[in-house]
This record gives structure tokens, C-alpha cells and sequence, in this order.
DNA sequence: GTGAAAGCGCTAACAA
DNA sequence: TTGTTAGCGCTTTCAC
């Protein structure tokens, strides 16, 4: 290994203006820049990590904490977390939440020992003591796509599941629907108590009573929503709609509804959430509620070297707004011809966003 | 931020006692221990990374280099990446190949650095002038999935791409089609002529000519799925049967068919390759082949930390066994009843594996 | 079993 | 512009 003095010693200088130069710190003389530059490459020289990050007091790393990189919607968000993080210069450090260093807390010993600088963190729990004390000790952290309950002030960034759920509810009234149903992942995260505002507020303008509506939470999987179908046509009064608040269960609801001989979009009208790349390949194509992953990683990452650069910062929380993509597993109830023309993307009016608590509701 | 002397301070002992029993190094008398721990945990002290690494001569992290975490294949792969590692008491850095760090090959320097220890290398490519530079100046990197030409001797794990390929066709053989096409990714990857070779040997002892059937390659994705299929069906003589070696590809020869009004298995019959999460919630099912790739993550990991011991060990190739999954998307040509019964999972007798460059073949 | 001291390779004052 | 001098916090000989 060679190391800064040596190439100090090959050019005839001192480790520091090696140092300086290649940090660009210094305007050399042109013939310093020469004999440094042909040490460099005479001897390969590549400077140690190790030593630099500890003279520097940082890691140059930010770790990404996720609940499963395998499921593409959260692999779509390490991407660009990957390039915007690059883009700083630094690595990202995968931590699956599956993994070791996740299940023991640990994480939280990454940031202490220095490994990683700061960290963005994707959870699917609703809630985490062990963060809530790191952010209190002023670790660098921002709380992406899922957001956490009793934390202290922290940056944030999530979609607009308030306004997703407005959206796509709406789409299905203005379809004619009356009975809609609502199905989605575990109830006690926020953001599936967002969607769920959303979808309550759209009914009540409409002027239906959410609380006489089916509503099913289960996990974010294919498998609940296969499961879940059933349920639904069980009803007295099967619902016409359903509001499948993650594509990957209303890709399972669609799978089941092919197996039960339920027609979608004629029998049954599904309204997905996440744009997952799927959805356009299935049959039929799945109209959904397109949330903006790149964004959400750009943002969360813009947000994490701001945290970086001035700690003192008050916190921000970043709210991304959503879009809803008409395709084909939404129509009228009974088969009829759309009521309302489903040109392309739109939008059905969507509330302001999510930070209205209370907004315009009927009984 | 408090360090190894706060700790033998507070403990009345020297930093070197301390570090020599945090690391397990040492037995020591008890009260000596019960200082030292109660120091610890007084302090909250957490040893720092950087200067533990810079004294160690490494960093603990493992690079895992991939094409794109998005997409479900290679995040499955990472997840199971990220375990193995963690159980060794490391972490992974994950580097894109859509990157920066990748796309100016500089995860080489990631290696000269120090930053990382060693690296599992997943390419897209058919071979990697800088990458076979790298392992030839003794970097430790472990080529995973997809074998990479032109390097020196590097330990290896791939999938046994010709077997699978052989017991995909004679599947399809068996069940009495003559006419099979052959779809895959780019045709220059060592996995798509593996695929290919066992796809032509499963043809050849049928009797039939491997020159004579339709070949397309092109991109491992959907939508190279969803435009081959009308060359499948604009052929004077279309094939009865298809096998796609992705189940990418396949998803979309399965999206294009119903489009067409071609039914699957009846009108055409396919047989995928890799089994990924979504095979089994399409509608047909698709019948496939299952490449182990949490074994190709473990197995990997083995590997490199197997060279990190041992640099001087010997490179080491392993190809691992596949098998074929019977779902429904495969029946004997023209929708009559299974000529073999396709019983759970079971497979075509494959021949040896992939290292037998020319097996018994028929003209 | 324990301590003192010498680095690991780099950066960052402070001088010159 | 350049060199000198201290460390960064930990591990690891080598004595005791």
C-alpha cells in the first residue's frame, strides 16, 4: 500500500501540500502540481479511507434502513437513493430491517460509532423508542415514506396518502359507485389511516356513510388480498368498488377475482395505491394512485445533507402529492359505460393535502 | 463523544485493557471487569469505527455491486446478501451499476481504498477489462449470477443455466410439442447461452433441430416480452410452445398473449426461468424454473470471506442446481390432456451441469 | 493480568 | 505556496 508520504517523498514535498492538492484546497505551483501528479500515478496511489474519515471525523457513508429491499417498491427507492447519495459523494449502507444489525437496534450503534453519518429510515412499524432516542440525541436521521408515531422533531418526507386516498375514492363516486370498499395494510400505521381520512372524507361529500362500508386491513402482501375477496362478496350488499390502498394487494384481489369468476372492472372496480411497475402489466391494467418514490429519495436524501450540513435546523416535513392514473380495473358499477370520461391522468379534485386534520366533511 | 481513554479513566485501568477485553482478547480479573463495564455503560461508550478500522487495517464492510436493487431479482438477492454478511459481523455498502461509483468504475477504488474489504460483483455485462485488472492485482471480489468472460481465476457462484434449460425444453418436449421457441435476454450473457446450449441439447435428443425453431433475444424485461410475441405468431409454422429464460420476459409474452386473444397453455405454451415472486400470481400460473438464489447469496458470502482468509486459496466456481416448478402455463399442444403428468414440481432428468462443455448430443 | 508507548494514514492548525 | 507538528481513537507489540 502506498501511502500519502510516499508519494510526498517521490515529489520532493510534504504529506500536507499532497494532502491539500488532491483535496483541492490549494493552488499548487504548476511545477509542484507536476511532480505530485507523476507520483500519483508512478506509484497508484489511492488514499485510505479509513485514515481520512478518521482524521475528518465522518464515515462519508449514510446508511438506508428498509423493511425488505426485495419488495420493488422499496428497491425502487434504494435506486435513487443510491444515485442522489452519490451525487454527494458519499455510499449508502444497506440495512435491511430482516437484518441483524436492524432486528438488534443496532443501527442506532451504527450512527454512534460513526460508521455512517447519517441515516434515512423506512420503517413499517408504527412506532420505534430506540429512533425516537437517537433523534433525541441528535443523531442525524430523516424519517422516509412511513411516518413514525412519538418521535421528537424530525425531518420527514411521505406521499400525500391523505389526498391519494381523496382522489381515488372520488374517481370511483364520480364512476357511480355507492358501496365502496376499503382495503389496505395494517391499520395502525399512519399512512393507511391517512388513505383511510381520505377515502372517509371523499365518501361523506359524496354523501355516504363510510361507516357502512366494508373495510379490511391485513398486511401489504398478494396473499391478503387474494384472501381478503371473499370477504367482500359475502357481504349482504357486495360492494361495486374497492379502494385496494397498495397495488400489491390489489394485484392478489385481482388474481382471486379471476379465480371466483368476479369480472374486474365489470363486476367488482379496483382503485390500487403505489404505481408499482406491475400494475401496467397486469390484466386488467390496474388504475391506481401514483406516488412519487423518486421524489420521495431525492427529498429525503436533499433533506438528510441539510440536517448534515446545519444540525441546529428546525425539522421539516416534506409532503409529496400524489397522482391518480386512470387505467382499466375502474369503470361503472354493472358494466355501464363510463359516466365520466377517464382521459389519461387525472385528478379528481384533491383536497389541499395532508396537514388539514379536519377538512370539509359531511355528516 | 467518549473514547477508549474516557472508558480506562473512568475505570481506573489502561486503554489498551480496555480494548483488549471488549475485544474478548483477554480474561480479566473480575474486578477489573466490573469497572470496565460499569465505565461502559456509565459513559455510553461506543467504539469508534474509524479509528478501530484504520488500526485494523480494514473497514468491515462488504460492497455488493448489482445492476439495479429495483428490480425484485437482484433485491432478493441483496436481502439475502445483507443477512449473510451481517452474520459475519459486517455491513454492506450497495452500489448500483447505475451509479456514479459503478459507472466511473470506481468501486475499484472502493476496494484500493480500504472502504471496502471485498466485493460481490453482480454484472450485466459480458465481461469487465477494469473489473478482471482489479482481481488480477489481488482485489477480493466474488463474481455472482452471471458469469463474466475474460477474468483471471475469481471465485464464483452461478445458477446451472444449462440444466435449467435442458429440463425446460424437455418438459415442453414431453408434453409433445415439436415447435419451440427460445426467448431470452441479451444474447452475448453467458447465462443466455448457457440457457440456450441446454435448450438445444433438449432439442437435439428429441430428434429435433435446434437451427429450425424461432430464437429471439433481446432485454430481460416485460416489454421485450410483450414484442416478441407477435414475431412468435407471424412465423409461417408458429411455435406451439415457448421457452422464455426470464420470467420478466414471460410476464410480458403472458400480457401480450391475452392482448392477442392467444390462450395460454392452450394456444401457446410457456415455460419461464427463475421463479420470481410474481410467477405465482399471474394468471396462468407460470410453470418455470426455480434458480436458488438464496443459496447463491450465501454461497457467495461463503466465498469471499473464504478469500479474505485465504487469498492464496485456489478460485472456486459453484453452479447450483435448479429445478423445474409445474404450474399451469405449460400443457401438451392444442389444449389436450397432459400427455405426462405434470405432478408438483419434478424434473426432466437434467443432465450433469453446466461444465460438460458438449454432453451427449444428437444431431 | 496489566500498562506504556508506538503507530495505523490522513488532515488541519500553525508557522514560515 | 509550502512545511512542521500534532493529533483523530483505536489496536498491538513489548515489557512488567
Amino acid at each position: 500500500m502506498t501511502t500519502i508520504q510516499d508519494v510526498a517523498r517521490a515529489a520532493g514535498v510534504a504529506a500536507s501540500t499532497v494532502s491539500r492538492y488532491l483535496n483541492g484546497q490549494l493552488r499548487v505551483s504548476p511545477a509542484t502540481e507536476a511532480k505530485v501528479l507523476e507520483a500519483v500515478s508512478e506509484l497508484g496511489y489511492v488514499p485510505n479511507a479509513q485514515a481520512r474519515n478518521l482524521a475528518r471525523r465522518r464515515s462519508g457513508v449514510i446508511g438506508f434502513v428498509v423493511p425488505e429491499i426485495s419488495n420493488p417498491y422499496f428497491g425502487t427507492i434504494a435506486d435513487y437513493v443510491v444515485e442522489a447519495v452519490e451525487r454527494h459523494g458519499r455510499l449508502v449502507l444497506l440495512c435491511s430491517h430482516r437484518s441483524q444489525a436492524v432486528r438488534q437496534s443496532s443501527y442506532i450503534e451504527l450512527l454512534a460509532s460513526g460508521a455512517i453519518d447519517g441515516m434515512l429510515y423506512l420503517g413499517s412499524f408504527r412506532s420505534n423508542e430506540r429512533l425516537a432516542t437517537a433523534i433525541a440525541d441528535g443523531l442525524a436521521v430523516v424519517v422516509v415514506d412511513e411516518p413514525i408515531a412519538g418521535l421528537p422533531p424530525v425531518h420527514t418526507v411521505v406521499m400525500d396518502d391523505y389526498a391519494g386516498g381523496y382522489q381515488a375514492t372520488s374517481y370511483l363516486v364520480a364512476l357511480g359507485h355507492r358501496r365502496i370498499a376499503f382495503v389496505s395494510g395494517p391499520a395502525e400505521l399512519g399512512s393507511v389511516q391517512e388513505r383511510y381520512r381520505g377515502y372517509s372524507d371523499a365518501l361523506r361529500k359524496a354523501g355516504i356513510d363510510p361507516s357502512g362500508q366494508l373495510s379490511h386491513a391485513g398486511q401489504f402482501t398478494e396473499q391478503f388480498g387474494m384472501s381478503v375477496l371473499p370477504h367482500l362478496l359475502a357481504a349482504a350488499e357486495p360492494p361495486t368498488a374497492a379502494f385496494v390502498a397498495s397495488d400489491y394487494i390489489a394485484l392478489g384481489v385481482l388474481s382471486a377475482a379471476e379465480t371466483h369468476g368476479i369480472g374486474v372492472p365489470e363486476d367488482l372496480s379496483i382503485v390500487g395505491f403505489d404505481d408499482i411497475r406491475f400494475s401496467q402489466y397486469v390484466r386488467p391494467r390496474l388504475t391506481t394512485i401514483r406516488s412519487p418514490v423518486d421524489r420521495l429519495a431525492q427529498v429525503g436524501v436533499e433533506l438528510l445533507f441539510e440536517r448534515l450540513a446545519d444540525p441546529e435546523a428546525p425539522a421539516r416535513t416534506e409532503v409529496l402529492p400524489v397522482e391518480l392514473v386512470v387505467r382499466e380495473s375502474a369503470a361503472p358499477p354493472g358494466g355501464r359505460e363510463p359516466a365520466v370520461p377517464p382521459a389519461g391522468r387525472q385528478s379528481a379534485a384533491p383536497p389541499a393535502g395532508r396537514q388539514p386534520a379536519v377538512p370539509s366533511a359531511g355528516a
